[in-house]
DNA sequence: AAAATAGTGAAGTAATCACTTCAGTATTGT
DNA sequence: ACAATACTGAAGTGATTACTTCACTATTTT
């Protein structure tokens, strides 16, 4: 389910804003508040909580509201699953890489 | 340079994009022309070449000009940076749980 | 030399994005 | 009960995105 591409492309589509980014970087520190995620950032609360919506809907971030306050933590797995895309792709290519140097260096035997 | 910000910004954003990430797949089984990255995807060439641009500029992808045809290849440097990104918060989440699972460890054997 | 191939560049367009403001709803502290 | 806190939701706006088409330039091939 969390290979599945339409889920990689919410979570990469929520990686590439800064905003969501420096959120998530606090969020890998510990838990925090809707308030506590907007207080760095220099815009309307509104539009943090807008961010933090793609955030969760990607995955990425999953919240929790006791009382007036919503809890936020970082999602490991869905972190996981994007680092594995990208994880995957740079290892077929040095894979070929390393083929492509044996190739060579059998052949210059052959010489 | 391959940690700073701007960098990261226009990496993520660049892989924010199902055709791009197609056309990282694609790249990374090998070097390709443009017209061989454009032939699996439902879009002009042109389209394509925009594309194309956008992952060039965000240093994922190198492209070299032989005759007529755009060689176009992976640079796992760049691949590596976004997939560092992501490890070290996830990895700062995971060591903070450890910590947390220690101190609760000790203080129930204070009990 | 002519035709085919490979890509480039500019202009236009519809949809999506990242905000804003403002008004509202719970919940909690005094 | 009243005020302060912590969000939530809707509507609007300007900028950016992901395309399109069309006209064009180089480079090969025949």
């Amino acid at each position: 389910m969390l290979h599945d591409p339409a889920q990689l492309d919410l979570m990469f589509q929520a990686l590439a804003d800064p905003a969501r980014r420096q959120m998530v970087d606090r969020l890998s520190r510990g838990p925090a508040s809707v308030s506590q995620l907007a207080e760095p950032l220099a815009m309307s609360l509104s539009a943090v909580v807008q961010h933090l919506n793609v955030l969760e809907a990607s995955g990425l971030v999953s919240t929790e509201k006791l009382g007036r306050v919503r809890t936020c933590r970082i999602e490991p797995k869905a972190l996981r699953a994007a680092e594995h895309w990208i994880n995957e792709r740079r290892l077929a290519w040095e894979r070929r890489l390393d083929r492509l140097g044996e190739y060579l260096a059998e052949t210059r035997d052959e010489n």
